[in-house]
DNA sequence: AACTTTTGTATCGGCATGTATCCAGCCCCC
DNA sequence: GGGGGCTGGATACATGCCGATACAAAAGTT
């Protein structure tokens, strides 16, 4: 049986969303139509999607707050397009910035939305599956530890409970969502305070510094978390789920 | 010292090229252009660029083929930004089937290709792991060690752990991507900075000093690095990917 | 309000990186 | 074969980035 990709539309204009679902359908997808978030929260409960096309302008909750919301909870995994309304930059970086995966601006040809929907899920799929992060990963596994995202500590092998403060388990979080990569001291105040640097901002430095001495990361061996000299931390060991086959 | 995004502009038309390779650079970007395909791979292989804005119409390969044929090669992670010639939906389509990350219609405004390369940049930059291409194998192994790229850090036989900094590791890593190939300073600058060598510039052969010393390799034996007089350095031994069959 | 915990700022020292300098080896040409 | 000039290796040193500690400010707790 022959797996076929399922994607959610999330639209609060009721001609975009039955349209958008309706020309997925003809060209051989699944699709499913939700009005809000609290719709599309019900319906990620109960279904498994491959791909989530949200549009920014709704009432109430608009796309980058849902879009935030998904990256920060259970559903963190699945791939996000979003819809911007004008060709407005500042929606498309915030969206960006917000864990989207890629943008159509409004108005969109439905070819080119299909096309945009399968070059993503293309790239997720192109990965082996053992980097993939899965739907409900709510440990992740590296090295000698484990995080427990659900109650923000790290267990080590034993089971032993080491306590991260907020600051610390966010940036935790966000190495291990992005490992194997150079992340700027900007990207990391972004995505762990979501504020930007100001001059001479060095609070990233001292967070890395707290957080390696609780995963007993000496400034010399650098196992896990490994400077790269004027442009960032890179966290550099491999990260699995202990849910999913390795 | 700050990283420049570096753009190379493929097109046969020679005021496109060179009017939109001068654009950008008076915008803060490197430019290079190419002509054609070939010259095109040719770069690649000496420089490193951030994206490329491939035109679709072309005599011998064109754009498309182009596109897919980076894709499968090594090459496999530029971002690529087409230019189509006419508001032609299909070439758009299937650009971005081919690969793309986004495409730009002639005419076009030489703001509006700006705004979508830094927006492409970006995104590529702000992706998750699990959407982003890998350039490269996880470990490459020469003689009697082997570099884990993942964790940025040297194995000799018996797995010993020797560490690198930021720029050996860099300049290592270019030397495994073309062995058996001489080296200018120009082009390992390039490639491991992504800066241009300025006059009297001898901060690559103090780098490959201290890469040498790293690997045990002596100036007399060289066996790993040969110091080519007058033009550069080649790194004279086999690499292989230990995945794969060697 | 006093205390604890967390988070940011200031400061100092160490190290990575690049520049300057000196010197050795190679090449060329006679 | 022996200068002279050029290229590259080695050392020394300057600079700026980062780690660590100490301390101050802010936030949460009792």
């Amino acid at each position: 049986m022959e797996h076929i990709d399922h994607i959610l539309v999330v639209d609060d204009d009721h001609d975009i969303r039955t349209g958008v679902a309706d020309y997925l359908r003809k060209n051989g997808l699944r699709a499913s139509a939700a009005v809000d978030g609290r719709d599309m929260f019900a319906q990620l409960d109960t279904s498994a999607f491959d791909l989530i096309v949200l549009d920014i302008m709704m009432p109430g909750d608009d796309g980058l707050v849902l879009c935030r919301t998904l990256r920060s909870g259970k559903h963190r995994a699945v791939p996000i397009l979003l819809l911007t309304a004008r060709d407005d930059e500042t929606d498309r970086i915030v969206g960006l910035e917000m864990g989207a995966d890629d943008y159509v601006v409004k108005p969109f040809s439905p070819r080119e939305l299909l096309a945009r929907i399968k070059a993503v899920i293309r790239r997720t799929r192109m990965l082996p599956p053992n980097l993939r992060i899965t739907e409900s990963a709510d440990t992740l596994a590296f090295g000698r530890w484990r995080l427990d995202t659900a109650a923000r500590h790290l267990l080590d092998e034993s089971g032993t409970n080491v306590a991260l403060s907020g600051a610390e388990f966010r940036l935790l979080r966000v190495f291990l969502d992005h490992p194997q990569r150079v992340l700027s001291r900007d990207q990391l105040l972004n995505l762990t305070q979501g504020r930007d640097a100001e001059l001479f901002d060095r609070s990233i430095d001292l967070l890395v510094s707290r957080l390696r001495s609780r995963l007993d990361d000496d400034a010399k061996d650098q196992s896990y978390i490994k400077t790269v000299r004027s442009e960032g931390y890179v966290f550099c060991m491999p990260v699995t789920v202990p849910g999913s086959d390795a």
